[in-house]
DNA sequence: AGTCATTTCCTACTTTCGTATGAGCACGTG
DNA sequence: CACGTGCTCATACGAAAGTAGGAAATGACT
């Protein structure tokens, strides 16, 4: 965030000074017109590709994504993000890629009851969707 | 391929009105000279924007192992899946836990085109549902 | 020049997900 | 016993997700 704001400062920068450039050179007709506007083409080619670059990184490495081998539960996590147990239970089984009402069958209750603990996991893990709620689980290691 | 050659040629064109405007203004003192630099700065602020990602959509699809500095992703498990470049991108963010909408904005397309991908993304990874796609990916190793 | 794969986009429709809200039951603790 | 916590279930509504089917542009390969 910081580094878009300096960038944008700079550009800023970089304009008013082609802008005094230009001016100076109007008057005395010292540098050619077409160097001035030249510069301002290629630094601004540039910094279009470079902002460009940024925005589209900045979703690939705002989530690190810990590449570690790990197989292990951090039954602490699970406490530390207040989830209860039949929460917990019905997260693994989000994990692994079931419906509401697969869920449901596979713990024995009905899907509204899942549903309202699926609501839980989201609120308690601060997701938005259940696949967000995933990802956070496994990088808490609150599931495998 | 034309496109970028005609998209080059347009912007060489842009800089040579600019150019001759920028003489004309020299002798007549009818336009601000910072109006032509702005222009320039503007254009090409965007044609720089527009060449990256265009460069990026080909780097992508031409050279998928260029920019892999992570070791989980078996690339071949990618095209024993038979998922194309594109599908492959969206199936990363899917798994990161966006939203069809949030997908279509970090790649710069439609949510309809999103839509297009993880159906058939569903289909080849044989899923009924995005996370047990995202399930299947990771067992897979196509995606971290 | 023609064919195929890929990517993009659309409309219209169905299904699943998620929220909001309320409620009943069991259990243990102060 | 009252109270909180956890688990259960329900309805109703809005928001995503997913399906079906078509279309068009591009580039590669032949």
């Amino acid at each position: 965030m910081r580094a878009i704001i300096i960038g944008f400062g700079l550009l800023i920068l970089c304009l008013l000074i082609l802008f005094r450039i230009a001016e100076v050179n109007f008057i005395s007709g010292n540098v050619r017109l077409e160097v001035i506007v030249a510069m301002a083409a290629i630094i601004f080619f540039f910094a279009g590709i470079y902002f460009n670059k940024r925005s589209q990184q900045k979703n690939t490495t705002d989530t690190p994504v810990a590449i570690s081998p790990n197989s292990a539960i951090d039954y602490n996590a699970i406490k530390k993000a207040g989830l209860t147990q039949r929460e917990h239970d019905v997260l693994v089984k989000m994990a692994e890629g079931l419906s509401n009402q697969e869920i449901a069958t596979a713990l024995f209750i009905s899907e509204s009851t899942i549903k309202t603990h699926v609501s839980n996991i989201l609120f308690k893990l601060d997701a938005k969707r259940r696949t967000q709620a995933i990802q956070v689980a496994k990088e808490r290691k609150i599931v495998a």
